[in-house]
DNA sequence: GTCTTAAATGCAAATAGTTTGCATTTGCAT
DNA sequence: ATGCAAATGCAAACTATTTGCATTTAAGAC
């Protein structure tokens, strides 16, 4: 290929071939500021590679998830949503109208893990946490009926 | 019907009729300790109610968790659990080895929420938040290989 | 009790996000 | 360059969940 992209190393250090579809979604994902699903990230790759298929990208997500390169995140029937794997520990904060998801940067929990250490005996190695609610654009439609 | 179940009243108050499908899956969530997928509960009602039907279970479900009389919860790929609505405010510690759940009664979240609250404009209705380790016998396991 | 009516159910079919089988292409080590 | 495992495109499958519709049923009025 002429120009295999910027992440041919990174990818080749991570055990991974450097393909075109992997580079277009790091590129896209480096750029993304909110976690997307995978049928969005399918749609802005297509613009750039317009052979790119859907099942490609989700096996390009699966892939990198399982090498922490992005995390795939859930809500009951919703769609998943990948972004690239924080790079500092964090936590999510939900619309639950509009799914708008804002990251928070402060984590109120070390001591409350050392507490629950103490008391259960158990060691804590990770915690998941997410906030629910309504985002201000959310609350004011909600409120209008 | 000639015995509607135990729970006619209490179906009645939440604005609902008492149907027998109901009452079944209401005495099966009672009786069980962990949560559990629509096709198990419904795996245990047809032994009472051969006649249930899978899409009832569903409809059954989505309206007790409507009326925040269940909890419907997921976690990617699987199947979405169910279980009565918890009587007090908690959470959960999870043993990543031998799956055993801790209930943990103290949330430490209540400032934390305010202060996003404020930070971020949103209104903070719920969290979601669970604590990952191992439990003390996990641990010596782990320690001899 | 009977009557009335909206809600609930059973059944089958649809939905939709995600995965998979397979033929073909591609990247990478030699 | 060559060889081979890995990655891709495409179409079809999968599967948890939902939905349309005809029928039944519960609750309330009489
Ligand atoms: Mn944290
Ligand atoms: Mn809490
Ligand atoms: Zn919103
Ligand atoms: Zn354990």
């Amino acid at each position: 290929m002429d120009d295999c992209g910027n992440y041919k190393n990174y990818l080749n250090e991570h055990g991974m071939k450097s393909t075109k579809q992997r580079n277009l979604l790091l590129s896209i994902l480096a750029k993304i500021q909110t976690p997307q699903t995978a049928e969005k990230l399918y749609l802005q790759a297509i613009k750039s590679d317009s052979s790119i298929n859907l099942s490609t990208v989700y096996r390009v997500l699966e892939k990198f998830t399982e090498k922490n390169i992005t995390i795939r995140t859930s809500f009951l029937d919703d769609k998943s949503v990948y972004s690239l794997y924080p790079k500092t520990h964090q936590h999510q904060l939900i619309c639950m109208r509009c799914k708008k998801i804002v990251l928070l940067e402060h984590c109120p929990l070390e001591d409350f893990e050392k507490s629950v250490e103490e008391s259960t005996h158990f060691s804590v190695v990770n915690h998941r946490l997410e906030l629910y609610g309504y985002c201000r654009q959310c609350q004011k439609i909600i409120a209008m009926g």
